[in-house]
DNA sequence: CCATTATTTAACCAATAAGCTAATTAACTG
DNA sequence: CAGTTAATTAGCTTATTGGTTAAATAATGG
């Protein structure tokens, strides 16, 4: 994994089981077995799919007599916002040009 | 890499060449040559970017003569904010209550 | 202290990624 | 056709990832 702290970001979120805890994460907080609950994975190998996403900030791990709760965290979401919207206007842009093309295509605006 | 889109597009940006690559297009087409000028890496590794972003859908290539442009496409990055959608509530209302807290603690409003 | 529950660590494996150099393909140019 | 420029493919190496099982650690409860 790479030292920036965006990549971690993005690797972090390429894998879909990952995510998927992301959105659990997102309902509340919730322990290291609740979480593997809806996989077919092996708890180990959860629990290496939460240090990714701790190592990444995504997530924070307290603790609560054998539980070990995690919560999402939100930074690196933003950072991730941040990075998108240098691109935004990019596709809104061609949004715009998509829609003026409709509407000089469009079999309504032709009839006047 | 993934079989789903979601992960394929976040795995193609958790690389800093690949990002910034994302970042030179961003202001236009550009040619292979062009795109590995930047960098110190040999061509066939920016060749190897190049098709990590293409299949990711991140880009498109064309051709003209002896170069192959490369051109930025939006559609991937779409989906990255589209799926970030369903976060931002969080991190807004995690600013929200900063607001409230700085507000609280802010030495003007305790003038009153 | 012993057993149970929750989670992590260790050790391993197979697949993939990221880089290189050398060779190849493709297109233009004299 | 020969030479040059642009880019890709092949083949290799090394590191990382994503998964496994088995063992270890941590905390609770009787």
């Amino acid at each position: 994994m790479q030292t920036d702290t965006l990549s971690a970001t993005f690797a972090a979120l390429a894998d879909p089981t990952r995510r998927a805890i992301l959105a659990r994460l997102s309902e509340g907080e919730a322990s290291v077995s609740e979480l593997a609950e809806p996989f077919s994975m092996s708890l180990p190998g959860i629990s290496k799919h939460l240090k990714v996403l701790e190592s990444a900030g995504l997530i924070s791990r307290s603790r609560n007599a054998q539980w070990r709760p995690c919560k999402l965290e939100t930074e690196p979401l933003k950072a991730v916002a941040g990075w998108l919207e240098g691109y935004r206007a990019m596709w809104e842009d061609r949004l715009d040009r998509l829609e003026a093309f409709l509407k000089l295509t469009d079999p309504n605006a032709r009839e006047h």
